[in-house]
DNA sequence: CATGAATGAGGATTCATTCAT
DNA sequence: AATGAATGAATCCTCATTCAT
């Protein structure tokens, strides 16, 4: 939605919003996140999404072809997002242990301020991936977390500061099941354990806990 | 659905298998389990059920009324089903390094067993637990192994084995993170990652990589 | 429901409702009687009456065919009550002016105790009669009204109290109209009038409006 | 229905006959006002309109909502089409007695010759007026033959040719109740008396009766 | 006589998608 | 490019009736 060039998007203020194919199609794109990320792939209806988006039935068919390709296009667009954030993030300069707290911290404050992703994630999953693995666009971007995630442990395992031969993609996941399913099952588990876990301060306690977690586990 | 004797189900066997309405409810809700947990719940289609089940479909909205409450008794049932298991786990009376491992062992064996529960789970809270929400009967079902990781907890602090001071919910809730996003994201994971998570190796690898994440953690 | 012999229904008070063949078909009709006059044909469930009724559907099978023999021996019994109370107004040995005045009181209320004779009348008109026509015992239920008011015009008019020729059957069924349109429609001309019609007042007015309107016009 | 302009119905005819979209409500509302009236609500079938109407279901729902919706529009339809009859008669300049049975023969012919008004009228009582109720549209619909009826009663009165003190709303309920009974009710009537009331003669008959009954009571 | 589980044929409604304008 | 009416295939659900016990 915010991809958009800044200039596209100023020549267009005030003014007529008719005729903006590039405005149309991020506006579909935008409703289109807030219904699947709500409501699931089946549970998702493609009137909903017009409405909200102001537009057309016709033109959402029109820039993505049907249901299946606007949700694809949510699944890719979701997932340059987060990729493009983690960009942002230069690890390789910081003492080891800094690093790595501040990517927990960057993992779990993405997710908490983009909720969308992790219901994005849950709904492709349920579907067993069938949409991912038809993207090449998704499987091709890198995840730099990753490569930056292997870098600070190797800084850290020669600085006898973390314990050598942890796996980064395992370290990874680690970090991303902690933040996310947290965030997922606050329904289920806030119900179940009569414990608001939305609260602010369980919120925050939890990003504390991740931080420990994680560096306990490279404690050498 | 296999709670059923297995004597009762033998003399069914083979021969006649009409009016046998706990065996027709028993049946109905095996194929629900199945059918929500692959397709969710606004995928799940009621005929697909009936036709899994082999029964009319007007027997589904006999003994359960409808979709809601066909999908609710399977909630509740994976409810019941784990509880019950959990609560043939005995720590109390074994070493607490020792209870804490076969607790975190328990649990990922208890996933990596019963895909449709992880697959319930992620489907109720796509929908913000709104049907646990109803459920006194699960909201009442309290999870013994909260109770005996607090006492575990307790004695492992006591004998100086565990840091002290460890919230029980809060650990539980890491125990599930890590064993419940896994199993529940690997089709994204793979795919991203372009490494088989599914595979034998794997799997038995983050097992140990939960222990050894949860037993750092508690590391006094 | 209430033509049971006396004698059949104290034997069984008090004891055991079952196997009382007479007893279970009385019930049934009752019920169904409610709920037809409630509900319409059409609108009519036969668990509904079932339920009511507290017999198994499966009875009210055994004693009346179904749903159409169901409302057959509902329409027919609501004649036969109509007849049976008509045989007792006594009008051969009165007053011509009284008896037509008895005549009329008497069907305003037994219209206004007896709503479920409309409404059913009601329900076998929106269905072109199509069963009265096939009951033979209704067809065979001579009123004995429509005599009586032929025998009171008669000495009414020698007596020049009313004018003569007026017409039996069309003076009766100005009666009825009278009586029976404003209980029928009081629901949608309360409405659209503004104006309670079911109040007492009002009930009491249109009965005196009725004897006024049918002596008026037979004023000689 | 056929409210529309006849050079717009002309322009369709034979050719085109898609995307008109008050054409295709108008032809669905004619459609059910046929089976609403000859079935009523519960008997009335959605696809039976659909199919009488020739157009698909779907846009039944595209237009009135459901079932409901298109049976309250039918209701206000019916409402407003009598109504607009009402306001083409000018009782005002005539003579009372005269006027009077013009007003009488006037609902009289009306109900003859608009059967399904009867009809709705009697579906929407057996339902307690429920939809009416909810309707703004009727309610506020005032009945222009009231205050006509009242303006006749009292220059009759007042020249000497009617009583005083009749009410307006009672006289028009004798009237209608007159008129609609013998109509609604001649299916069961006829039966019953073993006497043809759909006959010609019969009906011219029952016209006369009505005036001579509403002359009668108004008598001074 | 009595029970309630079981059935098949519909019933209303909703959905993603396409078509005419 | 944009609109909204139109479509057919499902989807959930209900009904009167029958069957096994």
């Amino acid at each position: 939605m915010d991809d958009k060039p800044v200039a596209a998007r100023l020549t267009k203020a005030g003014g007529e919003r008719k005729r903006d194919p590039e405005r149309t199609a991020a506006t579909i794109l935008a409703a289109a996140v807030h219904e699947f990320s709500q409501k699931g792939y089946d549970g998702a209806r493609v009137d909903a999404i017009a409405r909200r988006a102001r537009i057309n039935k016709r033109m959402l068919y029109h820039y993505f072809g049907g249901k299946a390709g606007l949700y694809l296009a949510v699944l890719e667009g979701r997932y340059a997002a987060i990729r493009s954030a983690e960009r942002l993030l230069d690890l390789t300069h910081r003492e080891p242990v800094e690093a790595m707290r501040s990517l927990v911290e960057f993992t779990w404050t993405y997710f908490l301020d983009h909720p969308e992703f992790l219901a994005i994630l849950a709904v492709e999953n349920q579907q067993k991936a069938r949409f991912l693995k038809q993207s090449d666009r998704v499987v091709q971007l890198n995840s730099p977390l990753i490569d930056a995630l292997r870098e600070v442990l190797a800084r850290g395992a020669a600085a006898g500061r973390f314990k050598p031969g942890v796996d980064a993609v395992q370290l990874y996941i680690s970090i991303a099941s902690l933040g996310s399913f947290y965030l997922s099952n606050s329904w289920t588990l806030s119900t179940i354990f009569r414990r608001d876990l939305f609260s602010e301060d369980e919120i925050a306690a939890w990003g504390s806990h991740i931080v420990d977690m994680v560096l306990a586990f490279l404690r050498p």
